[in-house]
This record gives C-alpha cells, sequence and structure tokens, in this order.
DNA sequence: ATTAGCACTAACCCTCAATGAGTGCTAATT
DNA sequence: AATTAGCACTCATTGAGGGTTAGTGCTAAT
C-alpha cells in the first residue's frame, strides 16, 4: 500500500520519502481545507473540493498513507483528518516563491507612519497593532537593539547632587535614557563638556564599539593625568554599560483568544504566560535576526514549550546600516499561511523603509 | 410586605428608602456569597451561610423585596437571585473605612521597584504589571501628564539639516521626546544656546506655563529684535507645542478572558474594542485624577458603554508638587470589591511614594 | 490501480423523563 | 404581627435512548 506514495519504487523502504505527486496533491488540498475550515476533513468532502477527480476510496487510500507517515492525525477512529506539524512544514516548504500579496493590503501596511518626525518607537507600535489588526493574530515587534546601533549624541543631566540622568540617542532614531549615579557632584557645565568630549569622540561608533574603547582608555596609563578625560571616561563607562535589554511591543492578545482554531483553553493559558514572561519571545526574536528573511516556526518547532502549539512568523527589519530587530506573528499552526507570510515579509520591508527615513544619517 | 425592609415605619411609602439592618445583612450575605461563587445565590444556601439563623422562607420574602427595589434579579423563576449594580454601590458604599490589607499583599506592592534608578516608565509597567497579577483582573495607569509638569531641562539635538530631535525631561522623571522641523538650517552649537536660553528662562516652570509665556514672548515687540531670543522663541513654540497625548499602560488583559465571571463572549468582545482604543479610558483615569482618593465605577455607572459590564477602581498617583495621573483595575461588576479597592488604594500610594523619590527635587 | 459496496464507529442532535434547586403563596405557629 | 412549615410550581441540568450523519477500513468487482 504505502508504495503508492513513495517516489521511487523500491519495496520495503516505506518512510520518510518523497511524496508522489497525487499525494502532495491530496495533503495541500487537506491543508488548505483545514486552514479555511478548521474542522477535520473527510474523504468525501475532499472529493468534492479537489481538483482532478478522484473517488473517496482512492483518496481514503491516499490518506491512510498519509497518516502513516506522519502528515495527518485522526482524533478518533470515526472522523475527518487533521494535519500535523510535519504537514504544515512540508506546506509551507512547498510555497517556493514568497506568495504574492493584495495591492489592497499592500496599501493598507503601506498607510502606517509616513506621517513625518514620528519617533521610532510609536511606529513600531503602530506597525504591530496594524499587522495584529490585519493577521486577527498577536503580533510582536523588538525594539532596535541598542549596542549594534550608532551614537548621533549623548547628553548628561544633573538631577540631583548624585544623580546623572544619561540620554542616549542614537541612529537609528531611539532615545534611551538612564539614572546614574556618582560619589562626587558635578556642576552642569561640566557634565556639558564631559557630554561634548563624548560626543566629539564617539559620535557615529556602534555602542559596541564605544565600550570596547572605553575600556582600552581605562588601562591607558595617560588617561590618569587628565582630569576631564578622567571623568569622562568613568560617567561615560557608566552611561554606556548595557543599557536597558531591549524591549518587546505586543499587541493582538486578544485576536487568538476568538479565535475559532484556539477553543482549547489549556495551550491559551500557557500562551499567556509566554507572552508575560516576554524575556523567552525576545530570545526567538534576536535569533531570528541573525539570518535574512522570512522565519517560520511551526508548532514542536519552537524551542519555547509554551509556543508549541502555535508557529511563528518572523521576519527581521534594517536600516541603512545594520540589522535592527524583529517583527513576529504568533498564531494557531492551522494558520494561512501564504497570508501570513506574506503581510510579515511585506510589513519588514516597508518598517525598514520607514525607519531608514527616519534614521538620522 | 415592603414596609418589612423600611427603616421608618410609614404606610405606602415604599421605595428607594433606608433598608432595615436584618434586609441589609441579607443584600450583604448575598453580595458576598455571590462574589465568591459566581452563582446565583437561592434561600436555602444563604439560610446557612448568613450568620443569624432565618428560615429559607423569611429569607424569601426578604429576597422578593429587595428585587422589588431593584438590589436582585433573577434570570429566571425558578433560579437564585443576582446583586444588580444597584446592590454592589450599596455594598461599596457601606464599606465605610477603607478596607483593611493583608501585611502580605503589602509588602508584595512595596516591592515593586524599589531599585534605585529606575525610569518613571518602567516603574509604572513593573506596578501595573504586579497590580495586574495580584488582582486577577485587567489594569491600566497613565503616564505623567506633561502639561502640568515642571521643566528640568531641554535639550535640542541637530538630526539633520531640517530636523531636530527635542528632548523634554520633566521633574517627574519622564523623558520626553519629538522631531520638530525648521526651514533654516542650525548648527549644533547654536542649538546649544537656544536650548541654555530656554533652560534659564524655563527650567521649574509648567509646561503649560512654558506655553502661555512663550505664547506672550510672541506678541512682545521687543523679541523681535533679539535675534537670539526670536530663534529660541520659535523654536521653543515648536518644541513646547501639544507634546504627545499621554500614554496608557495596559497589563492583564487575558485575566479577564480567565475569569469566571466574565464567560459570555459578548460583553468580552466588547471591552476588547476599548482597550483597543484607549482613548476612552484615559478619559476616565484622567478625570478621576480630578478628585482625590479612590473611585469607583459600577457598570452602568461607567459612561462608556463597552465598559458597562465591568467594574473600574481607580486611584490617582502624585509627586510633591503634582497628581501625575490615575492607576486602574477594570474587572466583573462581581468583582471583590474590599479586597481590590484597598490593593488599588495602597499601590497608589506606594507608587506616589516611589514616584517621588525618584523626582527630581 | 481504482472504485463501488458494505459494515462499522463515533460524534452530534433531538427528545424525554427524572432530578433538584429554587420560587411564591398560604396557612399554621409563635 | 412576624416567622416558618408546607406545598405546588418553574425551569435549568443531566443522562439515557434513538436517529442521523460524516467518516472510516476492508473486500470484491471493475
Amino acid at each position: 500500500m504505502v508504495k503508492k506514495v513513495i517516489d521511487n519504487g523500491k519495496k520495503g523502504v516505506r518512510y520518510n520519502l518523497v511524496l508522489n505527486e497525487r499525494a502532495q496533491l491530496v495533503l495541500h488540498s487537506i491543508i488548505e481545507n483545514y486552514i479555511q475550515s478548521a474542522e477535520p476533513i473527510g474523504s468525501r468532502t475532499l472529493s468534492k473540493t479537489i481538483g482532478i477527480t478522484l473517488s473517496p476510496a482512492t483518496i481514503r487510500n491516499i490518506m491512510s498513507d498519509l497518516a502513516e507517515l506522519g502528515y495527518l492525525i485522526q482524533n478518533h477512529t470515526s472522523a475527518g483528518r487533521v494535519p500535523t506539524d510535519k504537514a504544515y512544514r512540508f506546506y509551507v516548504n512547498s510555497l517556493a516563491t514568497p506568495p504574492s500579496i493584495s495591492e489592497q493590503i499592500k496599501e493598507k501596511i503601506s498607510q502606517v507612519s509616513n506621517e513625518q518626525g514620528s519617533q521610532v518607537e510609536a511606529i513600531l507600535a503602530e506597525t504591530v497593532r496594524m499587522l495584529a489588526e490585519l493577521t486577527k493574530f498577536a503580533c510582536v515587534v523588538s525594539t532596535p537593539k541598542a549596542s549594534v546601533s550608532r551614537l548621533q549624541r549623548i547628553e548628561l543631566i544633573k538631577i540631583s547632587e548624585d544623580r546623572i540622568l544619561v540620554i542616549l540617542v542614537t541612529k537609528a532614531g531611539v532615545v534611551r535614557d538612564k539614572i546614574i549615579f556618582t560619589n562626587e557632584s558635578h556642576t552642569q557645565e561640566f557634565l556639558n563638556s564631559v557630554a561634548e568630549f563624548l560626543n566629539d569622540k564617539f559620535k557615529d561608533h556602534s555602542m559596541h564599539e564605544i565600550r570596547k574603547e572605553i575600556h582600552q582608555s581605562m588601562v591607558d596609563e595617560r588617561t590618569r593625568y587628565h582630569d576631564l578625560l578622567a571623568h569622562a571616561i568613568r560617567l561615560g563607562k557608566k552611561a554606556f554599560e548595557l543599557n536597558q535589554p531591549g524591549e518587546m511591543l505586543i499587541d493582538g492578545q486578544m485576536n487568538l483568544l476568538l479565535d475559532s482554531h484556539f477553543h482549547e483553553q489549556s495551550s491559551l493559558r500557557s500562551l499567556i504566560g509566554a507572552f508575560e514572561q516576554k524575556s523567552a519571545i525576545m530570545k526567538i526574536l534576536d535569533d531570528s535576526m541573525k539570518h535574512k528573511g522570512v522565519h517560520i516556526f511551526i508548532g514542536i518547532e519552537n524551542d519555547l514549550k509554551q509556543l508549541q502549539d502555535c508557529s511563528l512568523i518572523t521576519a527581521s527589519y534594517r536600516n541603512n546600516q545594520n540589522v535592527l530587530g524583529s517583527i513576529g506573528v504568533v498564531g494557531p499552526t492551522s494558520m494561512d499561511y501564504k497570508r501570513i507570510i506574506s503581510m510579515v515579509d511585506y510589513t519588514a520591508k516597508i518598517l525598514s523603509k520607514t525607519i531608514t527615513e527616519q534614521s538620522y544619517d
């Protein structure tokens, strides 16, 4: 029986081989049906909707084989079959070309934040909200990584005798602020000189570089004998130290609850937990920044246990200089991959464009 | 019949009069039972849990009266009774003293952000998260109103030929940034002088005042003949103009979905809408800043239609100088008012304390 | 290799009756 | 006059039984 769905004719070798064309077609059709209806697909229904003429019985045979190969499962004997994660993976892989996208959607996505002078964070917030609305799933976006971003300007503002407010403006258009403590009191004028010094020395350098350079200066003997320099380096060390651990914006969590594919409460609870923790999802977004293009994590492919009932589609965004962050959609494994992938892809591109325009170069 | 529950003995005067002691006790007991169980309360159950000995029949009579007076409703003839918004209002009003709060909870609340050097926004985010976790409902907090806040410092940073990044630091510890456009190009040095000028002139003034003063300067004849001044005023006008409309942080929306009191999907959808819009809820928070103490909006008391199936508990927070914003909890009308009110109250107090310590005065 | 036919399964839906928690009213009791 | 016992009644909930339906797997015919 099983050899039917196997490309080469060898007997006995049964699993993990390429499906023949007809089996692929059936699997495709099952998946697309299921994505739409969210209900198990039976042989009779399928024989109607599938393009070619195939009797239910034949389809049953093929389905049985596909089940044996791990592409389909049955919840109970007399129910239709449902695609597995493996099936979705097959499906997604077979979408060779980045799926197309309607002009209407394109326009909607492009509309986000083309007002001038918006802040980066505002653009991200708007984008993630738009994407959540469009996809009807939960969407996340990580804010630009400060460490790869280049310094536009630093300001030091005296807050009290022992507190200084540091404001870092990066080329990517992100403003970060933090408070540092000193054990000696400085005048604002002195802080201005220090800031001016740091600006001269470090403008256009990446945060990462700056940290290294400061470290080197500190071990340099000459630094000790130059008062301003010594102070500047000391304050600079604190100022550029590990500025907050990057943030993540979430929108559309509620969409998941209203989704028909998600009606088992159980997996929702854990999902909620995942969103509340943030850090784990952050890590996934960070990882996906490392490689170009759209990333797709289907069900069990997610390292994060709480996401193993979902699929996650991510894409990174960038400006002229660097990859800055990632945007992602979290939905059921039975999501409409064509639609979502194309949306995430296009959104990331538009976002990159917008952010590049806003960048200070 | 009805006169039984009426305090004075007058016949014929039936409605809107004070309940006698026993009726109050019954009503109290019904409400507290319902808050716990989320199920309609019957006379038999009540006669067991209520302190004094009263037969179910007697309780039935009292309940019937309470229903007639609008404190209770029945979903169908043979079901127990459920408190109305009016009942909750009565209940809340009868909680004369601000309800006490366990030391354990107090400690949890106090733990939030007593690390030094946290940013105001981070403190707010942490607080609202903590409150959501503690109450198991959705929580909101409005960020400090910029307009009442006093200027600590302004910085102007040249971004490109025609764009200037404005950074406003307020005494309340909030950093706001925005980009303004100019039609002539300035050097960074010139911007520094302008900023210095503005800092000298406006430090410690509230944004509101500053806007007025700038407006006056503009009509002042002398301004025209002083080049720096003229530029400073022109840039200052843009810089201090209506800086973004205050934000709101939300956490714990998902809690509402898991709440047993909320199992009708219908009201949830509208709630989701309300949270997505934000502006309407913002307005409520803003309004509640105007008066001291805890505010309680029960069901239909909410002007916002989508909140009319919920109750909203708010309290404002402040620093030494001003009321800055509000924090609030959104939950079902059948929430445990004692617990929630005391938590919101205490949280707002701790938040005020933390923010005051962080303020730059 | 494909398909028709058939027996079988299990969810779903409907009805029906029993159960039980609750009510309102009236008459008896305190 | 207030309280309570008693009783008839209502209605949501539960579970059993039966029919329907969408589905399966297997076998035999095409």
